[in-house]
DNA sequence: TCAGTAAGGGTCGCGTCGACCACAAGGGGG
DNA sequence: CCCCCTTGTGGTCGACGCGACCCTTACTGA
């Protein structure tokens, strides 16, 4: 039953921040890496991130952070997990809150090689400073895990966009190729979008219809990932 | 691009207990509250916990903290999200992260009444200190919709185990009634559990065939939801 | 005018799961 | 001792979701 009282422990928030870039031809998952300029891991690319602020809630510091180190701000944000071992900095004692957001390609290409800030394709992110290896490779499994069950790929789209181009989104993330009809009808049952009246025009061949995403509700705290407490 | 530097904080770890109790001849979910003996919040009735140590890895932590507080050790723990926000404490910056565990009915019952600690069904949880209210429902949520898809309530029944016990565990946690014969196939299919060579006797009709639990290999660390990363 | 390509709709078959039925196997009350 | 009650265990059937595959539609560019 001893009970020591607290100890000197810092807070961090970083953030992994998914966008679809071209690459190769194709579109590709993507997410910023800030370049450390202090020690510890002087010189290291890391997630983008930073110490909580006095009276402010994690998922503003996320925000916060976000916008400081990168410029970006997000169209998603949900609490990933928490790292915490003990010998995770060489510089003491420092738990990590990491947030995964999504970022709508216009505004991705709106920052895109500024403020000491590279974007990488998912694959290519490996040998980051802390633990950050295990926290990318978390959240890339958690959200091709997700798009399975929730419709979060429409943050990475603009407002408006055709069908083609959401399923482009889910197979880049997923890695592979979908069946373009069996997708449609999934999507349009799900209630997740909604038909517009305008189509695209100027492409080569017959013109898409235009969709919207449809907004769940409003969605902030731990109930955020799906429609709230059963009860 | 201000950067502060690291605020004072203090990073707490409270654990979500949830194990089965009879109550009005049914087995209920019920979760160990502790009574606090300090401000803030003296005298109300919270989730067990304390803060990390120096050199503490958080998973530890829930474990250490659990079983000065209770005593109890146990089956699985799960990190469920961390609560930081700003006011949630009166006396000070407070960072909690929350887990969640499961505790097979017998070690519960060690426990029972001893320690300043109260078995309480997880439906009567409210009115509890600090924002403990929130982080019961989102456990509890959390907590059904995993039965759902992962084999986690066999770590609220003993080694050994009649498929009836295993349902009566899935309805107490779910709160409706399962299909015998389609729950017996579901959870056999799955690979969850294997068959024994022995039934249980001296019950009144006709002996169950006992079963265990199959562990699916070392679980710890973010991935400990699944079966690890997808790439 | 025609070829090429993406949009969008239809059908079929498989696998999953819930509802429901049937039988097995024990104890207790007549 | 027999019947019945209860629970364990297995089987069937239909609804539904989803992937594989085919077809038509509609537009552009040669």
């Amino acid at each position: 039953m001893v009970q020591g009282g607290p100890v000197a422990v810092s807070v961090a928030v970083s953030t992994v921040i998914f966008t679809l870039l071209e690459h190769d031809g194709a579109l590709r998952l993507h997410l910023p890496l800030v370049r450390r300029t202090r020690d510890p891991f002087d010189g290291a690319w890391a997630l983008p991130g930073g110490w909580i602020g006095e009276g402010e809630d994690l998922s503003l510091a996320a925000r916060r952070t976000l916008a400081e180190t990168t410029g970006l701000r997000p169209s998603y944000v949900e609490q990933l997990y928490t790292f915490g071992r003990a010998d995770r900095s060489p510089t003491g004692r420092v738990v990590s809150v990491i947030y995964s957001a999504l970022v709508r390609s216009p505004e991705a290409a709106r920052v895109a090689e500024v403020h000491n800030v590279r974007w990488v394709p998912v694959d290519k992110a490996c040998g980051l400073a802390f633990d950050h290896d295990d926290v990318v490779a978390y959240a890339l499994f958690r959200l091709r895990a997700k798009v399975g069950y929730a419709q979060v790929a429409v943050h990475l789209l603009g407002e408006c966009f055709t069908l083609g181009q959401l399923r482009e989104v889910h197979e880049a993330v997923l890695g592979r190729e979908l069946d373009p009809a069996n997708f449609r009808r999934r999507v349009v049952a799900s209630g997740a979008v909604e038909a517009t009246d305008e189509h695209l025009t100027g492409g080569r061949h017959r013109p898409p219809r235009l969709y919207r995403a449809v907004v769940p509700e409003g969605a902030a705290g731990p109930f955020e990932t799906t429609e709230g407490p059963a009860a």
